[in-house]
RNA sequence: GGCUCCAUGGUCAAGCGGUUAAGACAUCGCCCUUUCACGGCGGUAACACGGGUUCGAUUCCCGUUGGAGUCACCA
């Protein structure tokens, strides 16, 4: 049995979304579970469409993922050159490709993109489809050599015939057939010399050695195509694993084009890149228990490929943000510290104690599961309007509301000492003198003074971070408005 | 439109012929509640529909409906 090996196999045209990072997980997954190799392979065959710095983005998306790749463009295992531009400098996609036309299972195509658009059949909903009508297959030797010699141009289609059934095996779907005669020539060879995704693809994948074949299952319908292309040659079928599309909550396939949330996007939201990963693996596959929380090694670990789902899964952000959230309260405070000041020097003006701050940012951490969103509470304090509320969870009523601030307005004037403990010192000694439970004291006071019902922080926070005389401000701001109610 | 795939609550999902059809997120309600240290309890909510096969179908088969993907000198 050899060892497996996997491979992702981008094209460099941009960030990666979440549905390009669960290809590179699943593959990194597949191979690490059974000890095998994870391979990256760039596939910029389409000088077109080639985004400067993508490459880049690539590997650094990948680093940053924890998904180290065993062999890549910057790291050789013998399997090199690793970017297909480079691998068609060395004239094997060419002798590939010729190699299929003696046998018949290709031939050179001179058509030009008019005579091509004049066979598009227009369809109901405006889309324009077009089937290759083999004209160039019944060209004979001496006209080819002719077209050749002459420098006219040419691409070298696959030759499918139009008769039978093409069947190959998914993993997970299972045989799938097709009628031949929904397959067209494809394209192997651009006119361009490049070869195709569809060609350099399975070129590649068969002299690289790779044994599974893990991607999307919008190449389900074109496999057979592929497999007919391994045939031709004679080669060894690898294992298909067609993995569920990850959709948006519209059901429709996450793209980049769409500006759907790159890993690069999330990342700058604040969340974890350990809770981006544990969510996107459990989109499409769940353990045999009920485990939720996944280390990456628990992963490599658990992952059996089996149990990957078939239907397709829409990205809820939401669950995302549970997730992040109960990653941010298991953190060490240092490392939070670290990853939180960046948000917290951009958010807050003054000379606050950060860290204190951060603090009190990590224990509420529920409301805002995102250090951005939570720290942005903080920061955005000074801006919120006061406003008063009557929250029937502590049964208390805008009167008793106007009670407890009254009482409690002289004492905070008296407060010396503004901090944090001092404050909730002195609002639960008058709780007690009064017979009233904690909540009931702090919470008329924590909305007067940060003006929202929900909030990361508690009364005496927010006043500590507001300073004596902004908090004061608010108080009174919270009497005159229950007075006028 | 052709072809391919998919179909359990709003979402992720378990289930693989016999279950009161798990669990999580979200939602609703109740309780607890500044930090130092954690929330707890409960509710609403699903097998798309119609035929088979079977003693018995969420589970197997067929059809219908719905959704998605794909149909490039893009990957």
């Amino acid at each position: 049995m050899n060892k497996i090996r996997t491979r992702y196999a981008p094209s460099p045209t941009g960030k990666m979304h979440v549905g390009n990072l669960r290809s590179a997980l699943y593959e990194f997954l597949i191979a690490k579970h059974e000890g095998g190799d994870f391979m990256l392979r760039i596939e910029d065959t389409d000088q077109e469409r080639f985004v400067e710095g993508a490459t880049e983005i690539i590997y650094r998306t990948l680093e940053q993922a924890g998904l180290r790749h065993d062999e890549g463009p910057d790291r050789d295992g013998g399997y090199g050159p690793y970017v297909q531009s480079e691998r068609m400098k060395t004239g094997i996609y060419m002798k590939y490709a010729k190699e299929l036309i003696e046998k018949g299972e290709a031939y050179y195509c001179f058509c030009d993109r008019e005579r091509l658009a004049s066979l598009k059949t227009e369809v109901m909903d405006g889309k324009e489809i077009s089937v290759y009508d083999k004209h160039c297959l019944s060209l004979s030797g001496e006209e080819v050599a002719a077209n050749l010699a002459a420098g006219k141009p040419y691409v070298i289609r696959q030759n499918i015939p139009n008769e039978g059934t093409t069947t190959f095996h998914d993993e997970l779907y299972g045989d799938i057939t097709v009628e031949n005669s929904e397959l067209d020539d494809m394209i192997l060879i651009k006119s361009d010399g490049y070869p195709t995704y569809n060609f350099a693809n399975v070129v590649d994948d068969h002299t690289m050695n790779i044994t599974h074949v893990v991607r999307g299952n919008e190449y389900l319908s074109s496999s057979p195509k592929y497999v007919r292309l391994y045939d031709a040659f004679g080669w060894q079928v690898p294992v298909y694993i067609h993995l569920p599309l990850i959709t948006d909550e519209n059901h429709k396939k996450l793209s980049k084009r769409s500006g759907h949330a790159s890993f690069e996007d999330l990342m700058e939201q604040g969340f974890l890149k350990e809770a981006v990963i544990n969510y996107v693996a459990l989109l499409g596959w769940s353990p045999e228990d009920n485990q939720e929380i996944f280390s990456l090694e628990e992963l490599i670990e658990k992952f059996d490929y089996h149990r990957i789902s078939k239907s397709p899964a829409v990205f809820d952000i939401v669950k995302l943000r549970w997730m992040n959230g109960e990653y941010l309260k298991a953190m060490d405070f240092d490392v939070f510290y670290e990853m939180a000041k960046p948000w917290l020097e951009r958010a807050l003006p003054h000379g606050l104690d950060l860290r204190r701050i951060a603090e009190m940012v990590k224990t509420r951490i529920e409301v805002f599961p995102d250090i951005g969103g939570q720290v942005d509470f903080f920061g955005k304090l000074p801006e919120y309007d006061v406003s008063m509320y009557t929250h029937k969870k502590m049964k208390t009523t805008g009167e008793t509301s106007l009670e407890v601030l009254k009482d409690v307005l002289p004492l905070l004037e008296a407060q010396e000492d503004f901090g944090n403990d001092a404050l909730y010192r002195t609002l639960l000694q008058y709780g007690e003198e009064k017979g009233y439970k904690t909540g009931f004291v702090m919470w008329p006071i924590r909305t007067a003074v940060s003006g929202k019902q929900m909030t990361p922080a508690g009364a005496t926070e927010i006043m500590e971070v507001l300073g004596k005389e902004e908090a004061l401000r608010r108080i009174r701001a919270g009497i005159e408005k229950l007075q006028a109610a």
